[in-house]
DNA sequence: TGTACATCAGTGAACGCGCGTTCACTGATGTAC
DNA sequence: TGTACATCAGTGAACGCGCGTTCACTGATGTAC
């Protein structure tokens, strides 16, 4: 049956969403495309009136997981600190949700792994994490200084890293998974409190 | 035809080895037996007179693969400085040959999805690579000092996720792939140069 | 506004393909005598 | 040391299965008149 055209744009956003989710929690080759239109309340066959092919909803997909980011521009939670959210991304919460969390965390490697197209939206992603990180070290909405921006690269680098290497260990030893949650957090809110700059309470 | 002892060992390394670089260099779930074997130079029915599934391989290959390490305890380059570790791991040559490179980087976040069989192989190699590394850090071989354990998580999540981001965007944007790799590099070596334990001399 | 009909989002069977695994078979190895 | 034979590493066809994609079909939507 046909369905009404808010209807069909609802549901290529379910399909987006679950897409989203599901490539976040079990990586880019472990979702079929039947997996993710069930989980919109779908079938399988319906996809290609959507997307040219499963590499272009993988693409759009990703695009949208990075509407998450580590510092939101508005909306959410806009009054964060900086220790505030490096708590929350170094969180065991965080660690055990990566359908719903940051996708160059649970995604970054398979998308070395795709072709460029796929690449470049990681690139775009990652690169306005970092700028976005950047500003919140610089406490005016002036020009970010290089320190600045080498500083945002470092602690967004340790944290996906943390969160990557806290995931391999969750399941055999949830001990060491734990302390390496706690422990980065504890540099890096060490790093930024020892800087020349505004450090935590921005 | 049968096959003398000796060969056969040496066949089963052999697929060990191929094993261990094509799951770096493409996943766990990017790479069929047929192709591990094949690179082998073997046909694929052979490989159950070895390991008893893909899930056995996979483990005894990732183990296999935990023989990189950061800081090897011999042979190869047992005089190399801490900077010298840091600039070859965020080096464009690592970031361009995955195969032969750090497991952790390269397929934590498999390991991740799969099993906790799998997870406690990591959990053992991460758990090497961060005793090694705080040995490094600190000059004695002495107990290691809980700062300097936290101070090798941090450098080794760092490196981990700083090659995880430079592999992502290596493909579409290759100028923000090597700033984060030449950033980072000057980062922590700026890091451990502050330090006040031996610093990069050692 | 009412009616006739073209559109097209969604369905589900079917396709070709590659996967992990099994198995009957081969024939050199290595052992028992 | 020679010989007969059991062992078993490796081969390649075959299996059941799930994948991405296609396609004839359905029927509510939305438009032309």
């Amino acid at each position: 049956m046909k369905v009404s055209k808010a209807q069909a744009a609802e549901n290529r956003q379910g399909i987006l969403d679950a897409a989203s989710r599901l490539y976040r929690e079990r990586g880019l080759t472990g979702v079929g495309v039947a997996d993710i239109t069930r989980d919109a309340g779908l079938t399988h066959g319906g996809l290609y009136r959507h997307f040219a092919s499963k590499d272009a909803l993988v693409q759009e997909a990703c695009a949208r997981a990075f509407d998450w980011s580590i510092a939101p521009l508005d909306g959410a939670t806009p009054n964060t600190t900086i220790g505030e959210r490096i708590k929350s991304y170094l969180s065991p919460q965080h660690r055990d949700s990566p359908g719903t969390g940051c996708p160059a965390a649970a995604l970054a490697v398979d998308a070395a792994r795709a072709g460029s197209e796929l690449s470049e939206v990681f690139a775009q992603g990652i690169e306005r994490n970092i700028g976005r990180f950047a500003q919140l070290l610089t406490d005016s909405s002036a020009p970010i200084p290089p320190e600045d921006r080498a500083r945002a690269m470092q602690v967004l680098a340790t944290m996906v890293g943390g969160l990557v290497l806290a995931r391999a260990t969750a399941a055999a030893r949830p001990a060491l998974s734990d302390e390496i949650l706690t422990t980065l957090q504890a540099q890096l809110i060490g790093l930024l409190g020892e800087a020349p700059h505004q450090g935590l309470e921005g």
